[in-house]
DNA sequence: GCGCCGTAGACTGTAGGCGAAAGCCAATTC
DNA sequence: GAATTGGCTTTCGCCTACAGTCTACGGCGC
């Protein structure tokens, strides 16, 4: 039986509980780390989280377990955790990953978009444009994100997407502090993606993710100097 | 100062530690899990485990919460763990990104390997066919995981390497009760693939590795009937 | 007899505490 | 003067205890 009481099954805002204090423990210090207010290498002291949290110690481990199996911080036995500290070789074999990822994400977003779909993507990469047009850094980069998601949406395989995700925001993490935005070239590659995806082209749509996310491992080898 | 007592530094026994106990009952639980002890859709109930193990829950909970990050157990909030259920799509899905991350790490191994790793690999392919023509499946299953693990060590790439182990893991899980293995056509492919490497192909060896992986996801598909 | 409500049981989520290992610093010895 | 060793502090790993929440069952009214 479904529904006798006639609320809109939707509309019911669904009674916004807390959820798990390890879950918003864990939000809170990726955020921690990946803002960079916790620096590689620093030794995460459970006590303190736990008092500067306002929990206690258990949530905190549970959070700081997560983040070690998805690789943000190193838990080195009877020691503690320590924030990870991203090398060169890590860095560019995450590129690699992500390229590989994205690639095959764009592959299948050909194969699978709809004229809707197609529609979104134009709109999200005009607005991208826009911001950078108006020098709007962060909602450029904010942009880029929600577009990428989309084209990972739009592939349909959960599997891929969750690993995605996850490669994605660390090599964010790595990225961040050399370059935010690579900027107008950037949005005229997406553009010829959405073109591809619009064509049913998997080869195109593959060989043109390709490119883009190589571009970004490009950029990322020649900062520092 | 190194080694001042002349004992030889390589042959000391090392004191094996028991090391953290929640790696333990995280081994172990993902042992019970692959091997179907606990069943898909099973209730774990944290203290019945620590009984059953011997220890408190709190190492418990943290293993079962790597298993849930790593999608083995899904953990219904105020509910707890319960072994994940794999579905048609989501087997799929795993298939997909498994045949991605195996064809890289062929590309990048016939980037990389040199005589002495061909000759490895052979070798491995050998006792692999022997234990084929021997009808010892265990030890055929056993030899394909460890070609596969060497072919990805050198592929050299770390991040690579870590996915694919999970999603490998993930993949036997769900295949292990359908066929334990294909049989002799399996080693002939790992014949082509060395020779691609061998070879230097990388396109090749992407291509070879690719049709491996892709007869696999058929064959998974062509059973239950 | 049917359905609803209340209560009891069970399990999870969180907190606090105790023992033990690792690291550090200083005193001591060669 | 340098290395070593002993003790001390810090912090983790694990256990135990308590509170909140979900589920299931039995009683009560209709």
């Amino acid at each position: 039986m479904l529904s006798t009481t006639g609320l809109p099954q939707g509309a019911v805002p669904k009674l916004e509980r807390p959820g798990p204090l390890r879950d918003r423990v864990y939000e809170a210090l990726l955020e921690l780390i990946t803002t960079r207010a916790l620096q590689p290498g620093q030794h995460l002291v459970e006590n303190e989280l736990a008092g500067h949290l306002g929990v206690s110690r258990q949530p905190v481990r549970e959070a700081l377990q997560r983040l070690n199996t998805e690789g943000w911080v190193d838990l080195r036995p009877a020691q503690g955790a320590f924030v990870h500290e991203p090398t060169e070789e890590e860095a560019d074999q995450l590129l690699t990953v992500r390229t590989l990822l994205e690639a095959e994400a764009a592959r299948l977003a050909a194969a699978n978009a709809g004229a809707a779909a197609i529609d979104a993507l134009e709109e999200m990469c005009a607005e991208g444009e826009r911001a950078v047009a108006d020098d709007d850094v962060d909602a450029a980069v904010a942009m880029n994100a929600r577009l990428h998601a989309k084209v990972m949406e739009l592939a349909g395989n959960a599997v891929l997407a969750e690993l995605a995700a996850q490669v994605d925001r660390r090599v964010r993490w790595y990225y961040t502090p050399v370059a935010r935005q690579r900027g107008r070239q950037s949005w005229n590659e997406h553009r010829e993606l959405i073109a591809a995806i619009a064509d049913r082209d998997e080869q195109r749509a593959t060989a043109v993710m390709r490119a883009h996310t190589e571009h970004t491992r490009k950029s990322y080898h020649e900062r520092e100097k």
